[in-house]
RNA sequence: GGAGGUGUGGCCGAGCGGUCAAAGGCAGCAGACUGUAAAUCUGCCGGGCUAAGCCCUACGGUGGUUCAAAUCCAUCCACCUCCA
C-alpha cells in the first residue's frame, strides 16, 4: 500500500461532514483519521450497492459524492456490489419483501452500475468487489454461526421490521440475514468507514457489533441523508417517477430540475454540489429578503447538475432551449415529424403520433384547449386534417411537439 | 393440523343486487395565473363512436343464481392473521 500524506484531521472532518445524516461516532472517526495522517495508510471506507436498481439518479449520487469525497482526502474507497446479498434483497425501509433477484440479472446489473458511477467516482482509485466472493464460502454453517451473534429482539428494533410485525404485514426469514450479511462484508473487509444512505443506519450499526464481537475496532458509520425526489415530497426513487437519472439528457435534466419546488433547492445545493455551504446560506437570505429571484438560482442549479453530468455546452444549450420553450412559448430545437395518411380527425392523428395516449384523450385535450395547429388554438375536436404539402406544426400542451406531414 | 380474514382502476382506499366506468385521496395530464416542468386555483383522468347519448372491456381466475352481480352461491388461485 503506498504511503501518502493526509490534509488536517480538521480539514478532513469537515468535508466529510458535509451534508450527513450520522456520524457514528466523530471522535473516533477523529482517532481513525489522526492515525492514517501518522501512519500514511489510508482508511478503508466500505459503500454497499444493491445491484438490482442499475439506473442511477441524483439520489444516489448523495452518497457516491460522499465516496468521492473520501478519495480526494486519500483514502481507499471500497465501492462492494451485494451480488450476494441482492439475493435476499435489503428490507430497509421497504414495507414489503423485494423480490428476489437471479445471478443472471444481478450480473448484468452489476455492469450497468460500473458504467455509472464513474462520472462521480475515481475510476484508478476505485475498488470495486463483490460480496459473493466470501458469503459464498461463509456456507450455511458459517451463517448459522453468524445468526448466532444477533437476537430477534435485536433484529426487532429496526424500524422497518417493527412496522411490519405491528401491522401483520409478512417478514421472511432470509430478510433477517441481510443485516448480518452486509455486517460480515465489514468483517471481510476490515472497514474503516462504512458509508450508506440515511435509511441503512440499521444495517452499518449491525456492522459495528459484530465487528466488535470479532474482536475488531468497529467500523465508523457515516450516512448521508436522503434526497427528495423532484416532487419535492418523496424520497427520490425511479418507481415513484420523481428521479433524475444521471443518464437523462441534458433537456431533461435541466427541465426536471426547474420543477422542483423552491424551497428544495437549497438542500439540492448541499448535496448534490460542492458549492461553498456558507454561499448557499448566503443566497437563501437573500432569496428570503427579496433581494434574490429564486428562479435564478433554480437555473444556476439546474446548469451546474446539467454541466456535471453532461457538458458545459449540453447545459447552456438546455438551459437556452427551456427559456425558448416555457418563458417565451417558443419551439425546441428538435421537433419530432410524422408522415400520416388523410385526410382524417385530428384525435386519431394526435394518437398516431404519440402526442395522446388515445382517441378519447386526444379529444379530452383539444376540448381543453391544449391542442395548437399551426401557433392557432384548436378547440373542434371533430375536426379533420386534409393532405398538404408542407407538415402542420402541431403543439400538445407545453411539451409536446411534432411537425406532422399529411399525405393523400 | 384447526379457525378466520383479504384480493377493487398506476398506487392507496370506499362500495346498499340495479341509479357503478365504480366515492375519496395520491400520482398523472390540461387550462388560467406566474417566475420555471415552482406555488395556487379550476377542469380532466379505461377504450371506441361526429357523442350532454350509445357500445365494448373492467372489480384475483372459472362456473353458477338472477330480468340484473364489484356486490349472492360454488370452486380454484394468491396473500395474511390467530390457535396448535
Amino acid at each position: 500500500m503506498s504511503q501518502a500524506t493526509f490534509a488536517p484531521v480538521d480539514d478532513q472532518l469537515e468535508l466529510l461532514c458535509r451534508g450527513s445524516a450520522d456520524l457514528v461516532d466523530k471522535n473516533q472517526l477523529r482517532v481513525k483519521l489522526e492515525r492514517a495522517r501518522e501512519s500514511g495508510n489510508p482508511l478503508i471506507v466500505k459503500t454497499g450497492f444493491d445491484p438490482s436498481s442499475p439506473d442511477l439518479h441524483l439520489g444516489h449520487t448523495v452518497l457516491l459524492r460522499k465516496m468521492r469525497h473520501f478519495q480526494v482526502l486519500g483514502h481507499r474507497v471500497v465501492f462492494l456490489i451485494g451480488d450476494f446479498t441482492a439475493m435476499i434483497g435489503d428490507p430497509s425501509g421497504r414495507n414489503l419483501t423485494r423480490p428476489q433477484l437471479s445471478a443472471e440479472q444481478v450480473e448484468e446489473n452489476a455492469k450497468t452500475y460500473k458504467q455509472q458511477v464513474f462520472k462521480i467516482l475515481d475510476e484508478e482509485t476505485t475498488v470495486i468487489d463483490y460480496n459473493s466472493r466470501w458469503l459464498n464460502e461463509l456456507g450455511s454453517a458459517g451463517m448459522i454461526k453468524l445468526a448466532g451473534r444477533y437476537t430477534l429482539a435485536r433484529m426487532m428494533e429496526r424500524e422497518d421490521f417493527r412496522t411490519r410485525w405491528d401491522e401483520n404485514r409478512p417478514i421472511s426469514l432470509h430478510e433477517l440475514l441481510y443485516p448480518l450479511a452486509q455486517a460480515y462484508d465489514s468483517i471481510a473487509l476490515q472497514a474503516d468507514v462504512e458509508l450508506g444512505g440515511h435509511d441503512q443506519i440499521f444495517n452499518l450499526l449491525v456492522g459495528r457489533d459484530l465487528m466488535k464481537e470479532e474482536g475488531l475496532e468497529p467500523q465508523v458509520v457515516l450516512t448521508v441523508p436522503l434526497l427528495v425526489g423532484t416532487d419535492g415530497v418523496e424520497k427520490m426513487s425511479k418507481s415513484l417517477g420523481n428521479a433524475i437519472a444521471i443518464e437523462d439528457t441534458a433537456r431533461d435534466m435541466y427541465g426536471k430540475t426547474m420543477s422542483i419546488p423552491d424551497d428544495l433547492m437549497w438542500e439540492w445545493y448541499l448535496l448534490l454540489t460542492d458549492l461553498d455551504q456558507e454561499q448557499i446560506a448566503e443566497q437563501k437570505r437573500q432569496v428570503e429578503a427579496g433581494k434574490l429571484h429564486p428562479k435564478k438560482v433554480k437555473e444556476a442549479l439546474a446548469f451546474q447538475l446539467t454541466a456535471q453530468y453532461n457538458s458545459e455546452d449540453a447545459a447552456m444549450e438546455a438551459a437556452r432551449e427551456f427559456d425558448t420553450v416555457f418563458s417565451d412559448g417558443g419551439l425546441p430545437d428538435e421537433i419530432p415529424a410524422f408522415e400520416l395518411i388523410g385526410p382524417a380527425p385530428l384525435p386519431a392523428l394526435l394518437t398516431q403520433a404519440g402526442l395522446a395516449a388515445s382517441k378519447n384523450e386526444a379529444r379530452r385535450l383539444i376540448q381543453q384547449g391544449a391542442v395548437s395547429v399551426d401557433g392557432k388554438r384548436q378547440q373542434d375536436p371533430f375536426v379533420e386534417m386534409s393532405p398538404a404539402s408542407e407538415p402542420y406544426l402541431v403543439k400538445v400542451g407545453k411539451r409536446r411537439f411534432a411537425r406532422l406531414l399529411i399525405s393523400s
